[in-house]
DNA sequence: TAGACAAGGTTAGGAATCCTTACCCAGCAT
DNA sequence: ATGCTGGGTAAGGATTCCTAACCTTGTCTA
């Protein structure tokens, strides 16, 4: 699935105008008539390459996951230790939704509502790239870094949920995200939490940095 | 809206059937014919009470809203301290969720794609439930149980959607949601961090509790 | 080199779905 | 008795999603 070539010109020009769309309109929204006009071919190619019209949702969806997460693989590489890892992915994550508003707005609010999204290909892929996250919690239990006293996955869902909630207003709203300040702020509250610090300058100096 | 008291039969029954609907199916799965049905009217008289099938949706997740805004309201009275609070706070909502899996649904799922949603009297509702948080985030600061360098509004975003991520996998997937538990595990992750605290025991006991 | 056969695309249409307009009827106030 | 309001129905139309069948062009092969 999504093999990155040798799409024919008709479905890249699908996939492409329902980007378009998706910009200015809400997914339920759209039509396939619109569709296909805005691509510049008829309504029933749309059901050739596509099984439905969720399902070139889905599709879409499924390229630029395949891209982001291979860009998130990259990200990481030559950084060391897990808390500096999950930084550096926070703020990959947070840069995607800044930048790439109509995939953001796919991810975030369109698939969600569909119960077969959690059964589909591109579901997978999702999954695929929370294991990353995981897997670094993993790494920071082991080395000491993180508290072994929860769950990992159960970290990994909280940790994503705040990310996600805090760009989901934005996207929403179409207010700006700004990866380096609410990086910043995501960090200092998934690390430390929200409990104000005993006021104890002699034992509680950071460690690590 | 929602005046509690004094609505048509026919309207009760509308609201109710697509309640049930929404147990066994997604809302866009369902059609107008079909809640018609389930309530025993007619499909026109949906839109003698509703402006479109949306509406219905949103007057529906509206009346849930208030009862729960409510409850919320009253658990809280009684506690002493931000901290404590928010852990009530997150026990309530959770058990909301655990024990109303439509609601679930349809505030963390449903409502979320439709871009008018955001303007209906309905997310005012649920802006005014999350208002509760932000104030005890608020009192917390000023109280100095809750560090001040972040904003509280950016709190209330983080730990909302750390809660909801952590709910949403098991309202998808159907699986069980303990309060008890998860509220355990989100207060440490909320309040404390991810941070393996430093090992030194003579000053890093828990002051209050 | 005819012809089989994919691959990419279109024509035309049908069932379902959402929603509207016009109507009915009971109760009740004047 | 009459007008009017509130609760409800009957009937239908536009739109939307999707399918079945067909066309066309290039390529592989006997």
């Amino acid at each position: 699935m999504a093999e990155a070539k040798a799409w024919p010109p008709g479905r890249i020009k699908i996939a492409d105008a329902l980007r378009v769309l998706l910009e200015k309109k809400d997914f339920s929204a759209i039509t396939t008539a619109e569709i296909a006009k805005t691509a510049g071919v008829t309504e029933a190619l749309i059901y050739k390459y596509f099984k439905d019209k969720r399902d070139l949702l889905y599709q879409v969806l499924a390229e630029n996951l395949e891209h982001y997460h291979f860009r998130a693989h990259t990200d990481l590489k030559g950084i060391k230790g897990a808390l500096n890892k999950i930084r550096k992915l926070i703020w990959s994550h947070i840069n995607v939704y800044a930048t790439d508003r109509v995939f953001a707005k796919i991810l975030l609010l369109d698939v969600r509502s569909f119960s077969d999204y959690y059964t589909s290909e591109t579901y997978k892929l999702v999954k695929k790239y929370t294991e990353i996250l995981l897997e670094i919690i993993q790494e920071g239990i082991k080395d000491q870094e993180i508290r072994d006293d929860i769950p990992p996955v159960f970290l990994r869902q909280a940790i994503l949920g705040s990310i996600e909630n805090v760009c989901l207003t934005r996207v929403i709203f179409g207010r700006e995200i700004s990866p380096d300040d609410l990086t910043e702020k995501l960090c200092e509250f998934v690390f430390k939490g929200i409990e104000q610090r005993a006021v104890n300058h002699s034992t509680t100096q950071p460690l690590n940095y």
